[in-house]
DNA sequence: GATAATAGGGTTAAAATAATCCTATTTAAT
DNA sequence: ATTAAATAGGATTATTTTAACCCTATTATC
């Protein structure tokens, strides 16, 4: 149920991996897919979307590849979620079409709402370069 | 991506009709069904897995049906999440086989492991019984 | 111009989720 | 005893979501 789907797994793993590297060293996919060991181009989609939240920037065509938007004080957990899986919904209450049937009447719409803003406050509260630091500690 | 599951909505939405009825009534799937508005047989599942977690208690044969098996104190979201979905696990890495190919060196799978069990706190902070409370102020 | 990269649409494959089907068991009522 | 109304649960199918892959276009370096 609560799981963060692989292509999150990829962006961080691609995130903090441009991080070790420096701002400037511009990394290609196929370099970040052999060392972290993924499909090179699933990892392709999630540079793409980390790259139109501005969270990576690209350089196109030969010695292209990618590196950090930002600094990494600047980018978080939420932000990489966002980018990659878009707004989130902890409940599927009107998204859409999709209200159910009690809409309505519904007892706890508000109150799940409320709590994705506090998995999604837990999520913003970690930014890559506290997450780098917790792993040198 | 974290989104709960439709059984998890059925299964809370299922436990907080039974808080309004009561302790004492023993309440049908079918009506349940009907009254929350979903698939009688896929609320009956998300009511077995209540049962087995001793959250709901049941009664069988003709005038049969389900109960709370505990105080509206005593459940927390947590609880039925876990009755229904069972443990959580907000990365795989290390899930049966599911290592990924840099099992050893992760970066982040503590931070992660930790986040999620965050998340379960929340889950866990919120009671049946707070809930309803929520809702009636 | 050839090559090595990103960009991205579209399709297929696999996995997870949701729904349904069917049979067994339990128990109250007749 | 029989019937009827309920839970219990295994098994299957359908649907949806996720992941992976294919293919072409574009960009920029050499």
């Amino acid at each position: 149920m609560l799981q963060v789907s692989r292509k999150f797994e990829y962006g961080l793993h691609a995130v903090t991996y441009l991080a070790t590297k420096g701002l400037g060293r511009v990394v290609t996919v196929k370099e970040m897919a052999d060392e972290i060991g993924f499909s090179q181009e699933f990892l392709s989609k999630a540079m793409q979307s980390l790259k139109r939240a501005g969270i990576a920037t690209s350089v196109q065509g030969v010695k292209g590849g990618y590196t950090l938007g930002k600094a990494i004080t600047g980018i978080t957990l939420s932000d990489i979620a966002i980018a990659i899986e878009g707004k989130p919904h902890l409940v599927r209450c009107g998204v859409k079409e999709d209200r159910c049937e009690i809409f309505s009447s519904c007892h706890h719409r508000d109150y799940m709402n409320n709590l994705q803003h506090k998995i999604q406050d837990l999520l913003a509260a970690t930014t890559i370069h506290s997450l780098l630091q917790e792993i040198e500690s």
